[in-house]
DNA sequence: AAATATCCTTCGATTTCCGAATTATAATCC
DNA sequence: GGATTATAATTCGGAAATCGAAGGATATTT
């Protein structure tokens, strides 16, 4: 028969999958935004300054559907659009005030409650939670696509200068 | 500063968040359904006969987008729909066999990792993965929608007979 | 400079998603 | 019983998401 460890482990963690979705959903009802715009927005602040191609890439977004999103995101306001000087086929991506001022003017109940209820875990308990997860990762083939966009350029050979 | 931990869990959970959802994704391609008809379906199976209603809270869907999804996957005919005789405001839906086979024919790629992996960790490690997740359910108030929604009506007191 | 590749946008089509209004049925209240 | 209220689902209208295919601009390679 099966394992039943493995079945409950599975119910959990859709569980947290779909209260997740859900917080994301709220957040970016909260910010007059839609799932998917909060979604760019949020990579893009994260990234720093970037372009369509990596977000799409990083979140999985079909080019075609990035221009569209990035699209609205600049009708708000909430990034702008510039060529790139070296390459003038690139366009940087860059949050505006407007936009970080609207991600941070939501709250993000989710990553709040998490933060405080984590505070309060014993350290041993906080390390078994993340080393957990990373197994769980690992398992799951869940590779870190925002950490390996250098391998298909070899821009780091070319370095800086 | 922040704890670090914390922000690493959080990274990791958001890891394995997108991985899902590809996996999801390219599920669905697989069967020639949509994301969305693809878990709509998953769900009417796994709760067996059920109404829009419940799929729309339990997907955190509204009614409205239930009948949408509902209606092409009717169209497709993997799943059938009757009044309730009970109560005939009521549609039950049912997975046909086209729509399990539908179902069961795209390997979920995903899970089948999961499962193989699991089993070759040692018990103690399996044992410690449930338990994070359900403390990180828990810290999150991940609360499993399916399993209460008996409390708004009373419906427990009436019982079986 | 010609050919090829890359980055992004445009276009067209389908689907998602929701709110408001609507229909059909059930339950409740004089 | 008949009017009222509540509930289940659908229809309608519209904004947005999503993708594939094709196109335009710029880089790179040969």
């Amino acid at each position: 028969m099966d394992n039943l460890i493995a079945t409950e482990t599975l119910r959990v963690l859709r569980r947290i999958l779909r209260t997740s979705e859900r917080s994301i959903r709220n957040l970016a009802t909260a910010t007059g935004m839609t799932p998917s715009q909060l979604l760019v927005l949020q990579e893009i602040e994260r990234l720093g300054e970037t372009t369509p191609t990596v977000i799409a890439t990083s979140l999985q977004f079909g080019q075609a559907t990035v221009t569209n999103i990035v699209d609205r995101l600049a009708a708000s306001s909430y990034l702008t659009r510039t060529r790139a000087d070296a390459d003038r086929r690139r366009v940087l991506l860059r949050v505006t005030d407007a936009g970080k001022a609207a991600l941070e003017a939501a709250p993000d109940l989710l990553q709040n409650r998490f933060h405080e209820g984590f505070e309060n875990l014993p350290p041993w308990e906080q390390a078994m939670v993340l080393a957990s997860l990373e197994r769980l990762a690992d398992l799951l083939g869940a590779t870190d696509l925002d950490a390996a966009p250098l391998i298909d350029g070899g821009a780091i050979d070319r370095a800086v200068g």
